[in-house]
DNA sequence: GCGACGATGGGCT
DNA sequence: GCCCATCGTCGCA
């Protein structure tokens, strides 16, 4: 039985690429009230780098809404979008330097009856399988932004799993970038897992 | 299973 | 005013 230990801050600190790969099959935990835990094995990742990238919400330069990109690696960059969605990222590469992942897609593995009560979803998938869908199954919102994932007491970190296979790993264009343009509207920077095809030792399927 | 579409409000030009 | 890094529902197969 393996032992996780939370991400350091050292593996944020790669290019945005290495890290929204590298975080397929990680663990995201979010502890709630009375040591509860709201886990789940991440399936979907997207990468957003640098001021260049035109899909990235740091194209038109640093806001308040967007400030958390350009801070320390291992950090939440949480946002609003649509009038009703929360989206969480977590923060790469040097300081300065605004890229982010964002997270897509978990597979529930822990508190699954917290995280039904948390929304109203038709299965174990369906609570986390959309960038909306993760942070209302997990309570994550603008409070969250800014949030400090490698800290000893953090609320809400990434837990060290066995790196998934490559030949596991589908890549593809970004989802709904409607007026992005090219390249940046189809370079494959959308990692994906399918977690039934994650080896059952290291909680991939079905947990 | 799949495509179309409306909801809904903050951020930016 | 217009644009969203979305989701649930509806119609149709």
């Amino acid at each position: 039985m393996i032992n996780p230990k939370p991400w350091p801050r050292s593996r944020f600190e790669h290019p945005t690429l290495q890290v929204a790969r590298a975080l397929l099959g990680q663990r995201l935990v979010r502890r709630h009230s009375h040591g509860q835990r709201l886990a789940g094995i991440i399936t979907e990742t997207e990468a957003y780098i640098g001021s260049d990238d035109l899909a990235c919400h740091a194209r038109s330069g640093q806001t308040m809404r967007n400030a958390s990109m350009w801070g320390p690696a291992g950090h939440a960059y949480v946002f609003f979008t649509y009038g009703m969605h929360w989206m969480l990222n977590i923060v790469t590469e040097a300081e300065g330097f605004p890229a982010a992942v964002l997270l897509r897609g978990i597979w529930p593995t822990e508190g699954i009856q917290i995280m039904h009560a948390n929304r109203d979803a038709p299965s174990r998938r369906a609570l986390g399988d959309g960038p909306a869908k993760l942070c209302q199954a997990l309570e994550i919102d603008r409070q969250w932004d800014g949030v400090d994932l490698c800290r000893k007491d953090a609320q809400l970190f990434i837990e060290s799993m066995p790196a998934v296979d490559e030949i596991l790993v589908t890549t593809g264009p970004r989802v709904g970038l409607t007026q992005v343009p090219e390249p940046w509207k189809s370079i494959p920077w959308r990692f994906r897992v399918d977690p039934r095809k994650i080896p059952a030792e290291t909680g991939g399927f079905p947990g």
